[in-house]
DNA sequence: TTCGCGCGATGCGTTTTTTGCATCGGGAAG
DNA sequence: CTTCCCGATGCAAAAAACGCATCGCGCGAA
C-alpha cells in the first residue's frame, strides 16, 4: 500500500541501524529517505532515532513508534486478507517460525494440504530457535509460532501443546536397535551425534545427561538434523530427535527408539501466536488446522 | 500524520455518503478527493464503495477497511499520547460520550480535576444516549461511554457500574415535599415533567408507571434536565432524576426524595470503553480517576 | 596528531505525483 | 423530456518527492 511507504522506510531503516544502508536496501537514496525521516519526526514533534557517528539507532519514542509501526502492517494485511475471503477464494500470506523439528515432515504436509484447498495462500517458513522465534511473534515478523522449548516471553499465547518423548535413531544394525527403550546408561561407549546446544533436543538432553552423570562420546554436533540423519549411516552412531521430526526412516535403514522418559523428560512442543493479536484469517484458518493434525497425529494436543 | 492524508479522506467520504461533499468539507476539489479514492481502491484490488446515482456508500470490504482505517487513528493517538507522556508532561486528548444526566455535575466536575493536575490533557464531552454512546466507542469517535441505560452491544467492555435510585425533583413548598420516600400513586394529580423517551430515566419510568397503571398527567417532556428543572419552579411540578445528576437543588428551592424502588427499579450507570481496545495514556488514567470518584462519591463503583 | 572514512544533514535543479479546471456520461426527480 | 447532481476522466498547472553535490562531524588508523 502506498501510503504506508514513509512507514515501511522507518521499519527499515530500524531494522538496518543505518540510514544509507536502508537506503541502499530499499533502492532510493539516502537523502531522500533521511528527509523522510526527518519530515515524520516533525509530524510527531520529537526525533525517533538517535543519532550515532555510526549510524542511528532507535530512541524510547522510537521504539514505541516502530511497534506501532509494525502492528498497522500486521493489521493491514489481516483486513486485506479478510476482504478477499469476501469474494470466496481465501487470500494472504501465512509467516510462520519454527525449529527445525517441525520442518522436516509436519510442516511440508500441513502447508502442502492446506495449500491444496487455498491456492492462492502463500507461506513462508523461517527456521528458528526458540528465544528468536517469539522475538518475531513481537515483530510481526510471523504470526505462528513451533516453539519445542519452554515459552518464556509473556506476550506469547500458546494455542496448542503436544508433549513429545525423546527418540535415539540408529542404524537398524546398531548393538542398541534391538532395545524396546533406551536408557541414558545404555549410551555409554557409543558414538553420539548432538543438535547444537540452542536446540530444544539438546537442552532436554543436557538435564538428563548431566542428571546421570553419564560418560558420553559426542563425536559430532550439527544445527542440520538432515546431515546428522545421513551421517549416522557411515558412522554408525546414535542421533537424537523427537516423534514430529521423524522422518521415513526405514527407507534410509534407520531406527528410532524411545528414550525412558524417567531418564530424559518429555518436552513439549508448543504452537504459539502473538498474545492480543487477530490473525489474519488464512493464519488462522491454518492454525486450527495444524493444531487438529497435531492433535490426530500425536495426540493430546491441548488448547489453552 | 500527513502519510494519513488519504486514509482520513476516505473515512470523511464513508461518513458523508459523497465524495463531493466529502471534498467540500475537506477543502479539495471532488477530483482529487475521487482519484485518491480510486487509487487505494485499485491497490486494495477491489471497490470499497458502492456507486449509487445520489452519491457513493461503503460495501462489505469497505465496511470492514474503514473499521481499520478508525482503529489507525485511535492507535496513533494512543501512541502519540504515549510517546508525549515519555517526556513527563501528559497529553492527549480524551473523547467521552455520555447521557445528560452525568454532564450536569459529575464530569465537570471530574474533568476539571483532571484537568487541574494535567493541563495539556483536552476533552471533548459528546451529549448522546444509550444506543448511540455504544456506536461511538465502536466507530472510535469516543474513548469513554457514560451511559445510564443497559448496555445492548457485545463490543462494549463495561469498567465499572453505580446503581442510582431514581428520585423525585420537586420545589420545597410542594405537597409532596415532606415524604422521606415517594411512592407512584402518590404521583396521582400531580403535574409530572419527564425525559424523553431515548433517556434511560425515562425508560426506568415508563416500566415503573406501565407496571402500577397509575393515572399521570405529563405537563412537559424534555430533553434538557436544566430547562425541566428550572421549570419545575414555576409550574410546581414533579421532575425525575438520579442522583449523580442532582445538583445544588437547595439554592433554587428544589428538594430531591427517592422514590420506592419497589415501585421504580434503580438503574445502573456503567462506565465503558470499546473491549479489546487499548486507551491512549490520558483516557486510561481519567478512566481510573472517575472510577475512584465513583466509589467515593456513591459508593459500590464495581470493576469488572 | 593528522588523515581518511563513513555517517547524517542540507541547498538546488529535475522528475514524479498530486491537484484543479473543464467536461463527459448516466441515473433520478420534476 | 428536461434539469440537476452524481462520479469518472483528459489535460495543464502546482506541489511534493527525488537525486546530485556538498557540508560538518566523530571515530579509528596511520
Amino acid at each position: 500500500m502506498r501510503y504506508m511507504t514513509s512507514l515501511r522506510f522507518i521499519d527499515v531503516v530500524a531494522r538496518e541501524g543505518s540510514i544509507r544502508k536502508a537506503a541502499d536496501k530499499l533502492a532510493i537514496t539516502s537523502t531522500a529517505l533521511n528527509r523522510r525521516i526527518l519530515a515524520i519526526e516533525d509530524e510527531l514533534g520529537q526525533p525517533l532515532f538517535e543519532r550515532l557517528p555510526s549510524g542511528v539507532r532507535l530512541n524510547t519514542a522510537g521504539e514505541l513508534f516502530i511497534q506501532h509501526v509494525r502492528s498497522q502492517f500486521a493489521e493491514l494485511a489481516r483486513v486485506q486478507s479478510q476482504i478477499s475471503d469476501l469474494t470466496g477464494i481465501r487470500r494472504g500470506h501465512v509467516r510462520i517460525a519454527s525449529g527445525a523439528d517441525a520442518l522436516r515432515l509436519f510442516l511440508p504436509q500441513a502447508v502442502s494440504q492446506y495449500r491444496s484447498l487455498h491456492p492462492a495462500v502463500t507461506f513462508a517458513l523461517q527456521r528458528c530457535y526458540g528465544e528468536s522465534a517469539e522475538a518475531r511473534l513481537q515483530s510481526l515478523d510471523a504470526d505462528i509460532a513451533l516453539i519445542f522449548a519452554p515459552i518464556r516471553a509473556a506476550h506469547v499465547h500458546v494455542a496448542a501443546t503436544v508433549r513429545q518423548t525423546m527418540h535415539c535413531v540408529m542404524p537398524d544394525d546398531h548393538p542398541l536397535s534391538q532395545h524396546e527403550m533406551i536408557r541414558i546408561r545404555d549410551l555409554a561407549g557409543h558414538k553420539l551425534c548432538l543438535p547444537t546446544s540452542e536446540s530444544g533436543i539438546r537442552q532436554l538432553l543436557d538435564t538428563g545427561l548431566l542428571r546421570r552423570a553419564t560418560e558420553i562420546d559426542v563425536v559430532l554436533e550439527s544445527d542440520s538434523f538432515e546431515f546428522m540423519q545421513n551421517y549416522l549411516r557411515f558412522e554408525n552412531a546414535l542421533g537424537f530427535q523427537i516423534p514430529i521430526a521423524l522422518t521415513e526412516l526405514a527407507e534410509m535403514g534407520l531406527v528410532a527408539i524411545p528414550l525412558d522418559p524417567a531418564d530424559v523428560a518429555p518436552g513439549t512442543l508448543h504452537l504459539c501466536h502473538l498474545k492480543g493479536r487477530v490473525l489474519p484469517v488464512a493464519a488462522a484458518k491454518f492454525l486450527d488446522e495444524i493444531i487438529t493434525s497435531l492433535r490426530d497425529n500425536y495426540g493430546e494436543a491441548v488448547d489453552q
